[in-house]
DNA sequence: AGTGCGACCCGAACGC
DNA sequence: TGCGTTCGGGTCGCAC
């Protein structure tokens, strides 16, 4: 499941491999995956190349010549490089071939993903970059930032951390995290939050990042033969998936809870 | 405008 | 064993 550590490592490790290769065919197995015309889509793309690949929030942005072809890998998408003769698996719902003989294959067992090719000029027209917010790992996420953001809702932290339009990348598993970190209960309404809880959460945030981005860099390494480009998240965790488990902070039970719809771990004591 | 929730998918986990 | 059912994940779009 790609977060934005995911989404780096697998913009990191695509750059190494594609970027300048010529674009011969494109073989779209599971067409609802492409939000744009599929003549247009193939059309643009056939005899152009990926010349550098960009990441806003969770999208994955190739650079073409004129268009940036915009993906989203949601839950399970996942990018493979291959050799043009390997027969099409099960999943591999669009192909990118390479004047080399070699693909590009998204595989995605839900068929959540999506790609969009939008004008250079018009990313921030395409409505799933216009709206993200500030990044964990950008300076300009301020405890002030937040506290404005926050103060006025009635929802849960739990459902404000996941709300990309005001910090863009995080995801169900590390919104957990991050209020474990930040000692914030994913009940307390945004309203209720305090300046120094916000302090607290741009600190957690920025910090569960980067960590999970330099994990996401060490485990891709291990893929080098299998070609399989991804960066499976680590079990660094601390209380998502811990349901039953003593907190490591302070040996109480983690909980499992329902918040907005979203399986939500927490430490009921540690989380106020 | 803010909030709630179903739809989109299908493999895994679970219940009988 | 084998079947049917439920769950989950990010985002959109519709209903209130």
């Amino acid at each position: 499941m790609p977060e934005i550590a995911e989404v780096e490592t697998v913009r990191n490790t695509l750059k190494k491999r594609i970027l300048g290769k010529k674009i011969k065919d494109v073989n779209i197995i599971y067409s609802k995956i492409i939000e744009t015309d599929l003549n247009e889509f193939k059309n643009i793309l056939i005899g152009n190349t990926f010349s550098n690949i960009k990441r806003i929030g969770k999208y994955l942005i190739f650079e073409l010549d004129e268009h940036y072809l915009i993906s989203h890998l949601r839950m399970e998408g996942k990018y493979f490089l291959k050799n043009s003769e390997e027969p099409i698996a099960k999943h591999e719902h669009i192909i990118f071939t390479f004047t080399d003989n070699t693909d590009l294959r998204y595989h995605d067992t839900r068929k959540f993903g999506r790609m969009a090719l939008v004008l250079k000029e018009h990313l921030y027209d395409y409505e799933g970059i216009k709206k993200q917010g500030i990044e964990p790992i950008d300076d300009k996420l301020t405890k002030e930032y937040l506290f404005d953001k926050f103060k006025k809702k009635m929802l849960p932290m739990k459902t404000l951390l996941l709300d990309q339009t005001i910090i863009s990348g995080l995801g169900n598993i590390y919104a957990d995290e991050v209020l474990f970190d930040a000692q914030v209960s994913p009940f307390k309404l945004g309203k209720d939050i305090t300046l120094e809880e916000c302090e607290k959460i741009k600190n957690a945030s920025k910090k569960i990042i980067l960590k999970a981005i330099s994990e996401g860099g060490t485990t891709i390494r291990s893929y080098t033969s299998s070609l399989g480009v991804t960066g499976r998240f680590q079990q660094y965790l601390k209380v998502h998936k811990q349901e039953g488990k003593p907190c490591i902070e302070c040996g109480s039970i983690i909980k499992k809870a329902k918040i907005n719809g979203r399986s939500t771990y927490y430490c009921e004591n540690c989380q106020k």
